[in-house]
DNA sequence: GTATGATAGTTTGATGTCAAACTAATTATG
DNA sequence: CATAATTAGTTTGACATCAAACTATCATAC
């Protein structure tokens, strides 16, 4: 192949990668528009799924869990707190340390949020065996693993 | 699983996808900024790499190509006319079109994205055989076309 | 041949993102 | 104990990105 472009070219993986998790995101931010859940990003949704089994997190730890710069986590909370769905409290002890939890309106988005991965899995993995499935896996953790 | 998490979980294959994504761009722009080409992102990095083997292309063959809003190639390209490594013109027949192409300065990078492209190659690929290579590829494409 | 529609780019406004500088509070060190 | 260093978050400035509105040009239709 004469013309093998490592960046962009779409039958290589790196690309399929890039465009795959493009897919993904945009599967994702639609579908929860469908169910009535709009004008957030999938950085919210991981905030919010996050909140969902942990009850409370502080912005350090949402930072950690979802890889975003701490000064990101301040924008996309204060923007899940204008929509009523998250707030905000200082710990009493520490002062520094500042608690995130789901308000009601937060908690009511589990059954989205069911809804909304699992179809996006079903989707995604549709007509992938599971020893693909497994495979797959096993070479993402190498990769994942070489940087 | 109990805890299993379709968004976030680290050992997921989308989570993955995800990161591995990150850490290439990550990568690249690092490898690119230590051969001295600093500033650029990986959209930068895509056009110039398309206009190496492309000599000439109009903002809407560089949107398709990079996969990005058209006012989005608008901003990428303009910066890349500040830096130097780019030249627009219009068409004299029909000056609805503008080329783009590389400056001097724009085409001595070959060297450096040959070099960068051929290290993140490696280092993406270190210890996955050809045949898995040849399995993910065939999984991602699959994937690819489910969405 | 003028009006309608399509096409190529740009502009504008909003948003997610990061890095660096900053504030405030706690901890460690001499 | 007082000063220095660390830690948690926020603010600020820059930038990539998109969608929608807009401009300018070309093509089509009647």
């Amino acid at each position: 192949m004469s013309n093998y472009n490592p960046f962009m070219e779409t039958r290589d993986a790196i690309s399929l990668i890039s465009k795959i998790r493009e897919k993904v995101n945009r599967f994702i931010v639609q579908e929860m528009a469908k169910q009535g859940v709009d004008g957030i990003a999938t950085s919210h949704g991981d905030i919010l799924y996050a909140l969902l089994s942990k009850h409370r997190l502080t912005m350090a730890e949402i930072s950690a869990h979802i890889h975003k710069d701490k000064s990101t986590v301040t924008a996309l909370v204060d923007k899940l707190v204008r929509l009523g769905l998250v707030m905000k409290e200082r710990d009493q002890e520490d002062t520094r340390y500042v608690y995130v939890t789901l308000t009601g309106k937060g908690k009511e988005l589990e059954p989205v949020f069911e809804s909304v991965s699992s179809a996006m899995l079903k989707q995604f993995y549709r007509d992938i065996t599971e020893e693909e499935q497994a495979i797959l896996l096993t070479i993402l953790l190498k990769i994942n693993h070489n940087f």
